[in-house]
DNA sequence: CACATAGTATCACACAATGATACAAATGTC
DNA sequence: GACATTTGTATCATTGTGTGATACTATGTG
């Protein structure tokens, strides 16, 4: 399973899904400080995009200080963390709504609660726990 | 505090925001069978967008079998639960994908584990608690 | 019947995402 | 050191889609 997928049907921009699915994994430690990234092209040609939209998702992780490009050198991973951008309540409330609407989906979807519970369980284990990975993937597509 | 919201800002199209929002609405009980829907003006107009948006909305809805709308009449809940659209296995891997994401950006923000199990603790009890709901709201904006 | 209310249809506009292509900088190779 | 290769960057066009303004139609009400 590649590690690093993108949905053409879906309504968020497609760099805006590679952005995040980046920085989600820098954040749990699937990519670390000194990694390098996958050319432009390469990327592009694995998911099935325009190497564009690859291009633009590093550039907005390079604005934010996550990751470094240079011509003819590649894309590497410089920070893990990067300041955050807005009011901490404004912040808060954000999150706390995306995880009320991703619930509510399981809801929806007809899980009941003990089902989600174990969902969550999972995935809280998996993502915390990525602060010590156990093994070292190739992170990337 | 409105019960429906928008963000104008979101990469998400308003009127899908609009879908997700009732959707979760129907689903946790807070619109029941019955249940008349605003006006799409009215609603459009608390809501600061186009009542195109709004009716848009309405009838995706009812396409999916939830409401139903006739001029002059207005829409109402007409079913809480929708037939699920996709293979079951699928639609678990996609609302465990979308739990992943809402958790990682928990942690993003820079929320340790525990605060983020307070947070979904708290959503939890909403949103399963809102199967017998403490008090009628209004329900809509 | 007249008027208000509510959903529906049509049309236009603007923006933004994506893609094709060309350019520029760094690196490696002989 | 010249040249090809690799890699990111810039430019431009296209196209889809979301949104909005406006007009139309059906239902309810007095």
């Amino acid at each position: 399973m590649r590690v690093i997928t993108v949905s053409l049907a879906s309504p968020v921009p497609i760099h805006d899904q590679l952005v995040a699915e980046l920085r989600r994994l820098i954040a749990s430690g699937g990519l670390r400080i000194g990694h390098e990234l996958p050319p432009v092209r390469q990327l592009a040609n694995d998911l099935g995009i325009n190497l564009n939209t690859v291009a633009r998702a590093y550039r907005e992780l390079t604005d934010a200080g996550l990751l470094a490009s240079a011509r003819g050198r590649g894309t590497v991973v410089i920070a893990t963390v990067e300041r955050p951008r807005g009011r901490p309540a404004e912040e808060r409330r954000r999150i706390e709504s995306t995880l009320a609407a991703a619930l509510s989906d399981a809801k929806i979807a007809g899980l009941d609660l003990d089902e989600t519970r174990t969902l969550i369980d999972r995935q809280l284990a998996r993502i915390w726990a990525g602060d010590r990975p156990h093994r070292q993937p190739d992170a990337t597509a």
